[in-house]
DNA sequence: GAGCATTATATGCACATGCAAGGATTGCGC
DNA sequence: GCGCAATCCTTGCATGTGCATATAATGCTC
């Protein structure tokens, strides 16, 4: 039991070191901003809810709206305001962020590869 | 791939999660505090270099420094200097940190048994 | 043994994260 | 329709983390 969640741990540190080195370096994303704009990119209409969006990255509401703000800033999503709960923010992917996770898609496709 | 990965990482943030509100609401510790103390618990007349410490946390040299200064000061762990490696530190396990992992133990090992 | 690269740890700094609180909107009960 | 709890997001704050650097000790080369 204790071994098993050691092996757990010491993988899931291993991949994501990698993961975050390489994309850091080759493309300027942390692991999770590049988890969002690829959940993004999975989704219809490129949209997703906040709250969504901080249960696909692990995320705490603050932290994922944070890092939809570094998003938004380097140009990657625009938020919009949901029509009908004006409560509610959709991030929708930019043109530029698509292609920003089109970019860096490969790299995290070859860590995994390496890696896993 | 992808698959596989989402669901370490899905596994690792819900297995941590737990442990950590656990552990901090119980015991005041954080999970790697109580790793650290448990590896000490572990090793050879309770102690351990601080290099070994981060490699067993997954922590950088520095947030292992600090977490040992942590632990140092609530009374759990000594720091003492190497003999014939003057460089080099023992982080050593007192009485109060050894009663306080085998006080945290059960909760550790609970948390896992419900969660993994 | 003098100089220099290497190893082991500590610290200044920047930053991402979580918690708690705030502000806005919705929906429910009456 | 009024009041009030619940929901969705943002922000102030404290803190743990990594990187780069500083300090100290070792060992290697000449």
């Amino acid at each position: 039991m204790l071994a098993a969640w050691r092996e757990l741990n010491a993988a899931h540190a291993r991949i994501l070191d990698a993961l975050e080195h390489a994309l850091q370096e080759r493309h300027r994303l942390s692991v999770s901003e590049y988890e969002v704009l690829q959940r993004l990119a999975e989704a219809p209409e490129h949209k997703r809810r906040m709250q969504e969006l901080a249960d696909d990255a692990h995320l705490s509401q603050s932290a994922l709206s944070r890092l939809v703000g570094r998003l938004e800033t380097a140009g990657y999503v625009d938020r919009c305001i949901c029509d009908y709960d004006r409560r509610g923010i959709w991030a929708e992917l930019t043109d530029a962020g698509r292609a920003a996770q089109v970019e860096a898609e490969p790299t995290h496709r070859q860590v995994l590869a390496a890696t896993l």
